[in-house]
RNA sequence: GUGGGCGUAGCUCAGUUGGUUAGAGCGCCAGGUUGUGGUCCUGGAGGUCGCGGGUUCGACCCCCGUCGCUCACCCCA
């Protein structure tokens, strides 16, 4: 290598390559047919945005928007950001396009922050979720909720738990906030050393903080979940009732707090316990009833969740989960006439098979060690004597140690293949 | 943003107190079998030992810097 120095991806940033990509291709198809039978449409958004759309949307003080996000100016002197998660991009096509409501619609993306990798945490990761916007029925939470759940299960996930709480509407949690305030500014010299210079800017965070002085301080505190009002109230209770009525076990987290500004009333979170690295929470979401006006939109309720490929990735490793990975169904030699080899492979694959061939003209040993290598079920051989004879010769490479061959004509070969593949199905 | 660990072949890794041409397994290519993979045998290709500087007669090895990877804190998916 005497060259150009290599180039290689950017710091927090992964290259996806067979084999690790057909995991994606599972998570995704499977996320994508829940999506289906629970009447959600695709859409497809910008990665990038105004910066205001993600400021305006997970809020100006969060830790995201002040220190994560990938701002930068274009050529135009417009100011731009890589969008940081799903949410504020869907509401705001949400409100330029008003489509009827109620909108749901799933998503697939890319998410970029600024931040110091580990495991399970990228500076580009990916997301599959899902946004329901026009209603505050809590029968909408309900079925955000089961999607994710659902999913899961389809995954063959069995150690995620849900666990939930409800943020109140903005009156019921200003009012906790100001409770909260004076039970914190009474106990100041007990919050953590991290948070005791800082608490005043966001007071939920503190209950959000793991350490052992704030867990102390909060345990015994005001909840919001008790200084809810009547109605949110009874919406918490009828996203929990309607849960338990097809059989979702959630658990209620007084001391849940999500990192963005826009949440209201429902708020949960999918946490694996097959994980045992602090990253152990695989997704989450919640209701965001003030997002759409926030963003320039009438006043419209929402609510979505969002869950990490990368981390659903380590949870099925951890959980042991295999995945389907496709293998080809037929790979064709030709040592003959390489005329010959295009026509045949393309009749195939018209015919809907997968199939392989070899390249450079190589021996038949060589090209049945690829046939082998490539995983495909039966190798088609096409050597002087077929050509001659207007045969193929079809050897199974995968039935038991004494796999037989057969000599089939050129003309009946991709009925027959095709007829063995799809009895196979 | 803070702190720890690690960078030797495509991959996983050896490499003695600092001493000549840096090794293995797997993978790859070819041959053994001039028409047959998965087992076996033989051979081959492939490395500026992350990069730069320093110490030394001599550096993969020691020192400094740098880049990268990784793990944790923080934050989150």
């Amino acid at each position: 290598m005497n060259g150009p120095s290599a180039v290689q991806a950017p710091v927090g940033t992964h290259d996806v390559l067979a084999p690790d990509s057909a995991r994606w291709q599972f998570l995704i198809a499977t996320f994508a047919d829940w999506a289906r039978r629970y009447d959600f449409s695709l859409i497809i958004n910008p990665l990038f945005e105004d910066v205001a759309v993600f400021n305006r949307g997970i809020g100006e003080a969060s830790e995201m928007a002040t220190k994560e996000m990938y701002v930068f100016s274009d050529r135009g002197g417009r100011t731009l950001a890589l969008r940081p998660e799903g949410t504020a991009s869907v509401v705001r096509a949400f409100v330029q396009h008003r489509p009827a409501t109620p909108y749901k619609a799933w998503y697939v993306t890319p998410a970029f922050r600024y931040e110091r990798p580990q495991k399970g945490r990228y500076r580009q990761h990916h997301q599959l979720g899902v946004e329901a916007l026009g209603t505050d029925d809590p029968s909408l939470d309900v079925e955000v909720v089961s999607l994710a759940w659902r999913f899961y299960a389809a995954l063959g996930l069995t150690r995620v738990r849900l666990l939930i709480n409800s943020m109140g509407h903005p009156e019921c949690r200003g009012a906790y906030v100001a409770v909260l305030t004076d039970y914190l500014a009474a106990h100041e010299a007990e919050i953590c050393d991290e948070h005791r210079p800082t608490w005043r800017t966001n007071p939920l965070r503190v209950l959000d903080c793991k350490k052992d002085a704030c867990v102390a301080l909060t345990t015994v505190g005001p909840m919001l979940i008790e200084h809810l009002c009547h109605e949110c109230a009874t919406h918490f209770a009828q996203v929990r009732s309607g849960l338990a009525a097809i059989g979702i076990a959630s658990e209620l987290n007084p001391r849940l707090v999500r990192g963005f500004d826009y949440y209201t009333r429902t708020t949960f979170e999918f946490v694996s316990d097959a994980l045992e690295s602090a990253q152990n929470a695989v997704g989450g979401g919640g209701r965001y009833d003030t997002l759409v006006e926030q963003l320039g939109g009438p006043p419209t309720s929402g609510i979505g969740f969002g869950s990490g490929i990368e981390r659903l990735l380590l949870v099925l490793e951890a959980e042991g989960v295999t995945v389907p990975v496709a293998s080809l169904d037929a790979f064709v030699v030709d040592t003959c006439d390489e005329d010959a080899t295009s026509p045949l492979v393309d009749e195939l694959r018209r015919a809907g098979l997968s199939v392989g061939r070899a390249y450079d003209a190589r021996s038949m040993k060589a090209q049945m060690k690829a046939a082998d290598r490539s995983g495909a079920r039966y190798a088609l051989l096409v050597g002087p004597r077929e050509q001659a004879a207007g045969e193929v010769t079809m050897r199974d490479l995968r039935g038991d140690q004494s796999a037989g061959q057969v000599t089939l004509s050129r003309d009946a070969v991709v009925a027959h293949v095709t007829d063995l593949v799809k009895k196979r199905l």
